[in-house]
DNA sequence: GTACATCTAACAACTCAGTTGCATCTAGCG
DNA sequence: CGCTAGATGCAACTGAGTTGTTAGATGTAC
């Protein structure tokens, strides 16, 4: 284990920890309170470039930010309200949260597109998609949001 | 509330039991066995334009045909094993069921799509999918099943 | 028609994601 | 520094879905 192929990036020092002035400036902007566990679990949300459950999440703090489960909720449902993240249901009746873009502008989740790989599990995010689906919903069926979600190998598992 | 307005459809007979017939061929048409809750749960199924979950199911039956709600659970997994229904993953993190279109030959779930209204809450089956979304995933993404999902209101609450 | 082997139903107990209530604590402000 | 609204932590709860086990029903062989 002490020298394995991975040595670049010991656990130590995990990714989000990079991240956390990010998210503190990120919840400044918000009109609400700055803390430890807003702060802890908005870093980590902006280091992974997938979606990760409230689990991933209180287990990716364990270590340096402990924080109660409870809170991890709270918090995960507080950025969802604010508008810095979004939550996505999965087939395994978990919700998993990932930041929004915050390039795309007005509408954040009107219209998404998801994936999720069958060989890891994981979901990631696609951001680009088209203003309009050819697709002709039967009469009497008014739409006012899509989402889009693939299944399928992601980019690591191809 | 004996002379309301839906005097053509008396709580007495429910949709289902004119399905009855329709549900027991669809059974033996597989290789497993005729049983009454499974003819009760498919022929409820079919009675509906929407999804049901398993509760809906247990509830619609539980005067005529009350089931234990384990076997519904049971019987709703078999329906889609055998290929007669599908689920739906909703936003409550409840499954919902839906007899597959049999007029859809091969791929009866490969790419679909739902209509779950905003108003009702109920979901329904949208069944002449594209077969080309003009979508361009990014590089790396392979996928193998599309779901498209719509929100907003039914053709029930427009 | 009856007996048998096998599959299925019912019941109870369990799992697990997510929620609620409440006491304690803390960020932001005067 | 001291106050107060709002956030955290803990424990207990909810509710969908699952598992194990026993009793019962189904289809088949005789």
């Amino acid at each position: 284990m002490t020298s394995n192929a991975k040595t670049k990036a010991p656990p130590e020092t995990p990714a989000y920890l990079s991240r956390i002035a990010e998210a503190e400036a990120a919840i400044r902007r918000t009109a609400d309170r700055l803390t430890q566990p807003r702060v802890a679990v908005l870093a980590c949300l902006m280091s992974l470039d997938h979606a990760a459950s409230h689990f991933d999440v209180a287990q990716a703090l364990v270590k340096h930010h402990p924080i109660d489960r409870v809170t991890v909720y709270r918090v995960l449902e507080w950025l969802v309200e604010v508008g810095i993240a979004h939550r996505i249901a999965g087939d395994d009746r978990v919700w998993r949260f990932m930041i929004n873009d915050p390039t795309a502008s007005i509408a954040p989740h009107q219209q998404h597109a998801h994936f999720t790989c069958n060989a890891c599990g994981q979901t990631f995010c696609l951001d680009d998609v088209p203003n309009k689906l050819n697709f002709r919903l039967p009469s009497g069926f008014k739409p006012s949001t899509v989402d889009l979600k693939f299944r399928g190998r992601c980019l690591h598992c191809a």
